[in-house]
DNA sequence: AACCGATGGTTCAAATAATGAACCGAATAG
DNA sequence: CTATTCGGTTCATTATTTGAACCATCGGTT
């Protein structure tokens, strides 16, 4: 997945593959004109473009406004990779196992251009609170473990342009400063493991470690997110020996591997206080 | 989604994801080359778009062959869909207790081009046999049930380019000759159900109803299906009845409407044997 | 080793397809 | 009734796509 994405002029076919990054959980359907400006291209453009996404079914036209929205053809599409290529069923296996270890939340997202983007994730049943998660997620890179956890183990240019964009605010106790992150990443990198306390959702104590492909590429990460207030020296231990396992196995299981730099588990480790605060 | 394909040159968007048409269960990978060939496009062309798709996620290459998979961004926008239309939860809920009336397997199936593309399947636990289903797995138009129902209630212009082309026969029980396809469809279109006895797999018989989208028009089916050994009348009624109100309700819940030809459900009516015989 | 026929990838002039300002008719709002 | 919106359409201009030919590399055969 793409890491390069401002080369030059786009493509007509990335031009229309484009306009599908409009939609989300927040806005399902989105008519022709607003499409046109959110995307900066010209309206007959757009109307050519999603015609030929709809003649494939990608999107379709629904209602009196004659709004699009994303189409039937990525069921077809998604259970075909996931038979080629079974990330979520596998993840999956490890997420469970993972959450009734921690006792706790536990999901995998995957990189999706600057963002990351919720693959699965699997609820424990101890406690009657916990933190919940959405399929298509998104997660973005500066304020969630998970985002920390892929930049600790990304491309210094990819790292910088993501820091160099505004970085908002989720919480009070969001870390917006790019400096501050950046003097972060080499303690996550030494660790193998990223942590956010409180940074996207108020009340989430959140461990991430990064995934990796067959070439050594982070493409996503794999994480444990807890209240808060549950959060215990014990618990830490737990969660850092068992997360940091699991996702060792799934970037094995997936056919990917740590490159080099990346620190080797050690059982006897002491766990780790948070560096964040 | 298109029934409108072959309409002059196709754009440029259209060819990068045409593409995608060539992975299936079987070739879940395809070097550029092959793809050139099956493509029928210039070995330049396909390299420049399939580098285009890779770069939003819709292709990875994987391996020393270079080989060309579906990628990763379809599982996010599967997702996406699957928030927005909750066609396959909705249809699960139904084919679940569709399952559970009937003892047998229920399955749904959208179309696609010019196939059915397996949507969501149940399986029922009442006996120790039963019909296997897979996701995404093609279903052909004249062979199987589902396809025969979506026939009889599509474009007659449709049907003739479908039953115009060579049809395989799958088995020794298939039909194959497009007239008594075509004289099948009214008694289909009657009735508001399909049969096929032993048409796609041996010992399989199947029933199928089909399911309309907002506009009325034919989207895909839901099907029974059961091993022709355990098909006795009783079970036959229940299927219909059972399959003739899941179908209607499916319909019902996804925004759909029949059209005003469809033949209304009446719960008097005695069961059909098979006229495909 | 030399050769063959594959493969993935690249080039550049020629040909084609994409583009966008302006325009429509319809629906809605003031 | 006017003024905006909307989705959709047109067509001369323009910029992009195209494909034959070209590499380099790989694996098998002779």
């Amino acid at each position: 997945m793409g890491r390069t994405q401002p080369e030059g002029p786009m493509g007509t076919a990335s031009k229309a593959l484009s306009l599908l990054n409009y939609f989300s959980r927040a806005q399902s359907q989105i008519g022709l004109s607003d499409l046109a400006r959110l995307s900066g291209m010209n309206k007959a453009t757009v109307y050519r473009l999603m015609g030929e996404l709809a003649d494939h079914g990608f999107v379709e036209q629904v209602g009196a406004g004659r709004e699009y929205r994303l189409g039937p053809a990525f069921l077809r599409l998604a259970a075909l990779r996931e038979k080629a290529v079974p990330m979520r069923e596998l993840a999956l296996a490890e997420l469970t196992k993972l959450s009734e270890l921690t006792g706790e939340t536990s999901h995998m997202s995957l990189l999706n251009g600057e963002v990351l983007s919720n693959l699965t994730y699997s609820y424990a049943h101890k406690h009657g609170t916990m933190v919940m998660m959405e399929d298509a997620e998104v997660l973005e890179l500066h304020s969630t473990g998970s985002g920390l956890a892929v930049l600790a183990f990304s491309p210094a240019p990819f790292v910088d342009a993501i820091l160099s964009k505004p970085l908002v605010a989720r919480t009070p106790e969001t870390v917006t400063d790019p400096a501050a992150i950046q003097a972060l990443l080499p303690k996550i990198r030494k660790r193998g493991m990223a942590w956010s306390i409180g940074g996207y959702e108020r009340d989430v104590y959140s461990h991430a470690v990064p995934i990796f492909d067959a070439g050594s590429q982070c493409i996503g990460a794999m994480a444990v997110a807890a209240p808060v207030s549950r959060m215990t020296d014990e618990l830490r231990a737990t969660i850092q020996t068992e997360l940091a396992l699991a996702a060792r196995r799934t970037t094995r299981v997936l056919g990917g591997f740590p490159p080099d730099s990346f620190p080797k588990i050690n059982p006897t480790d002491s766990p780790v206080e948070s560096e964040l605060t």
